[in-house]
DNA sequence: ATCCTAGGTGTACGGTGTACGCCAGTCAAC
DNA sequence: GTTGACTGGCGTACACCGTACACCTAGGAT
């Protein structure tokens, strides 16, 4: 038992982190409780990450790093297209990195990669550096697999068991649209939930789209 | 002097908080800091708002609801067009609102009256409710007058008062498309910064363009 | 045998949100 | 009038956070 303890290492820290961010969200990865499941005194950490803004960046480029690479020989959509639903297919496995991403502001080496090998996709596509850059812009957060979106939460401040139908209809005449939009969604799918992988699916083929159009009609920036 | 405290209330107390974020960031906006500025003792807050998350609800409430109507009679296009852009120029002077906005759940009355209107443009322009839902998935958090990217900060690890073109040489075998990008916005651009108004416009446009395009080939869900 | 150093420890500080109890004023009902 | 409830501000206290700083200890190089 005395030498149960394996030395902390970098690695260790952050696949710790990631695990407990997997399993109790991305709240729970404080540096005490971090601390705790490695069996070590908060301050050791410090150690092997700078401060706990390096900690979430590890985190983030850990998973990032690990996103498949599109099938060689694929043209650029195809390839652009694999890219961003494998970087969707890891968030599956690790909801809190959506947030996390939303959050960081350093671009590390896979992030980099990342952003580096879409671009790379348009420039095979044959699109102009300026239309390349704005394009990368205009994909934004979906480079990373999802859309973002504010206000996703309940439709309104739903009252727990209450009647949906009823709060429907007393919003209706209010939020005409936002109702009709809910009731057709309720209709095509229990519980009117949205199907996310659909959205960004439907997001990125608008987008693919776009920017063919955007290179053959010459588009440029100014 | 003894009459100087007004009473509080939920408007002042919002009011406040909007000026604090206006003033010193979303961070500075404590529930201390701002009972400091009220003139008050922070327990004194809860009284007119349930939590912090309620506080940062309302706020973003009072802005939302402030933003400027589209001109009357304008067709879809320009409606919408007009709704996100005034929805962008309040970004000005409340900066902390994209951040703050990003992390709402709630869809309090404000919220859901812009996102009703905006669905209702589309309405307008002859889409399906089907077609409307799922564009207002695809504008995503633009209709709030931003393009959310995650990783804006530098371009890489880039040391104070490093020479930029010597971090980019370094960098350009790595990753060349990220490195030719910023040679080129360099180029067009003092310092390379990116036009955030003419992103969101050309995200817009491209949104606008492609919405189009789908309803004119009947494209419906599922 | 000695020094250096990497890595884990312990304590402490200043910050956060907020639960809980108290208490002074206001105002309605008797 | 007096009373009693209600509203709104106060004070204290708690649990948690990130992390600065000083210390100690084991291992390896000299």
């Amino acid at each position: 038992m005395a030498e149960r303890r394996r030395p902390l290492s970098r690695e260790r820290v952050v696949a710790e982190a990631v695990a407990l961010a997997d399993a109790d969200g991305l709240d729970a990865v404080s540096m005490r409780a971090l601390a705790t499941r490695l069996d070590v005194v908060p301050m050791a950490l410090y150690k092997h990450v700078a401060d706990k803004e390096d900690l979430l960046d590890a985190m983030v480029e850990a998973v990032v790093a690990s996103y498949a690479d599109p099938p060689e020989g694929a043209d650029w959509r195809a390839s652009l297209r694999a890219r961003v639903l494998a970087a969707r297919d890891e968030l599956g496995s690790h909801p809190w990195l959506r947030r996390a991403i939303e959050t960081r502001a350093r671009r590390t080496e896979a992030v980099l990669a990342h952003m580096d090998a879409a671009a790379g996709d348009l420039v095979a596509g044959g699109f102009t550096i300026d239309q390349v850059h704005h394009l990368m812009h205009v994909l934004g957060h979906r480079l990373w697999g999802f859309s973002p979106e504010a206000f996703a939460g309940e439709p309104t401040a739903i009252a727990p068991g209450a009647d949906l139908e009823a709060v429907l209809a007393a919003a209706e005449q209010r939020f005409p649209h936002v109702v009709a939009i809910t009731r057709d969604a309720m209709a095509r799918r229990p519980g009117g939930s949205c199907d996310e992988g659909a959205e960004l699916e439907l997001a990125l083929d608008l987008f693919l789209d776009g920017a063919a159009r955007l290179r053959d009609t010459g588009w440029a920036s100014g």
